[in-house]
DNA sequence: CATGGGATTGACT
DNA sequence: GTCAATCCCATGC
């Protein structure tokens, strides 16, 4: 598998964000297939660096290629692919995977601390990366990995295998947000079952 | 320096 | 369906 360069992240951020769904996510020795995204830019109110340059924005004004890990409600992290040419601050959310990799360690990081009622219980492994909390739980991913080289690692993302046809695609508005809520700037791959909630 | 608000999740009614 | 948890950081005095 070949990890993505930053010629690949330095485009649109909304063809990246299509792009993205069906390369893989590895960090830690555990990997899922991408299967929702949602895309992020400057010029609308919903991105961080709406307002400009701040410390907590600056890796989104870095070079492409890298993580933006941010902490969201104080609890989760949320990994974004930094997109566009340095000086543009874009992102891709990575908001779902198709586990494929180290379930084994994806479970034992997903299972809550201190609560030996909840082993066992997990309906299925589509619960293990269905959301963007989820998915850098289950890997292990955390606020250190922020600004790091997504083609070098720790975390890393592999391009779509090119004897496969391209995935096909649903689109929907982006989960969670106040402002610009319209914007059709989500990417499913139709039907997979480790899609968020709300399904498209 | 104090305050307020999340790109969410899981538990509960 | 409702709701609290919890922390980083942007903003404003």
């Amino acid at each position: 598998m070949r990890a993505l360069g930053p010629e690949f992240y330095a485009r649109p951020v909304l063809e990246v964000a299509r792009e993205l769904i069906g390369c893989t996510v590895e960090h830690d020795g555990a990997a899922g297939v991408i299967v929702e995204t949602e895309a992020y830019h400057e010029s609308e109110p919903a991105c961080h660096a709406f307002s400009g340059l701040t410390p907590r924005t600056s890796t989104l004004f870095g070079p492409p290629g890298r993580a933006y890990v941010y902490r969201s409600y104080g609890i989760h992290a949320m990994l974004n692919a930094v997109c566009e040419p340095a000086g543009v601050a874009a992102a891709v959310l990575i908001r779902a995977l198709e586990p494929t990799v180290g379930l084994a360690a994806m479970r034992a990081r997903r299972r809550r601390v201190g609560d030996p009622a909840s082993d066992g219980r997990r309906s299925s492994d589509v619960d293990l990366c269905s959301g963007p909390g989820k998915l850098t739980q289950a890997l292990g991913i955390s606020l250190r990995d922020n600004g790091g080289d997504l083609r070098v690692g720790p975390v890393r993302i592999f391009a779509r295998p090119a004897d496969r046809p391209a995935p096909e695609l649903a689109l929907g508005t982006r989960i969670g947000i106040t402002k610009a809520v319209e914007l059709s700037w989500r990417f499913c791959l139709a039907g997979n079952p480790n899609v968020s909630r709300p399904r498209l």
